[in-house]
DNA sequence: TTGACAAGCAACTATATGGTTGCCTATTAT
DNA sequence: ATAATAGGCAACCATATAGTTGCTTGTCAA
């Protein structure tokens, strides 16, 4: 159930842009996530909302400022649930060599 | 736009459910997947093609049957998008606890 | 060879979701 | 004080999507 929100959360292309973003920056304001987004503020602040109750972000308040910042954790719970302990070496010499070849897609 | 496809799979429980479902068991058919599943047959096979397309799920045909197998390396791309190598410790040692503590949940 | 079983195809419906506009509230700076 | 800035709330619209029913195609067994 929980988990439910956090795939809907990262379904939408616009979220997974904000995370990035996130990534990139931690602590960002909304203003600042949404610049440049072709996408109006409110539609940002629902995105926001979306991936708060995910628990993928966490907030904090300071003055009329509002900051957000990235919360890895339910990202490693899908890891975990179709990935087995001993898949994982596997998987990621591949992603390795995958990515020593191409150089980032996406 | 390739991971779109993998998100927009991954947002539906249903799917989840199937390709849990694969992970306890790979190979099954369409009609083994959808037993008992509060859901007609051809729902099943909507979202086993959607899985497919997300390239999550890798299918073979024996006979009159279609045998669907799991795919886990776009979970891995997920997993590595957002963790970056030095939270995977980390986040892995939490998870472990977080196990070890609770007992599984969803 | 004909019936039963496994899957594919297509049209239709209801609801969820992303985005918008318009307005209101709270904090900062002049 | 008051204007500008940062954000919150709510109603509305268009489209995407999950699910259904009904029918067709392909393969196996008696």
């Amino acid at each position: 159930m929980g988990m439910d929100l956090v795939f809907k959360a990262l379904a939408d292309p616009s979220r997974r842009k904000l995370l990035d973003r996130l990534r990139a920056r931690n602590g960002q304001t909304l203003s600042e996530l949404g610049s440049g987004l072709d996408m109006t503020r409110q539609a940002v602040a629902k995105h926001l909302a979306l991936l708060e109750a995910a628990n993928l972000i966490a907030t904090r308040k300071r003055g009329r400022e509002k900051l957000h910042y990235l919360n890895p954790v339910p990202i490693q719970g899908i890891y975990e649930r179709w990935i087995g302990k001993f898949e994982r070496n596997r998987l990621r010499a591949l992603s390795d060599l995958k990515k020593a070849l191409e150089q980032g897609d996406d």
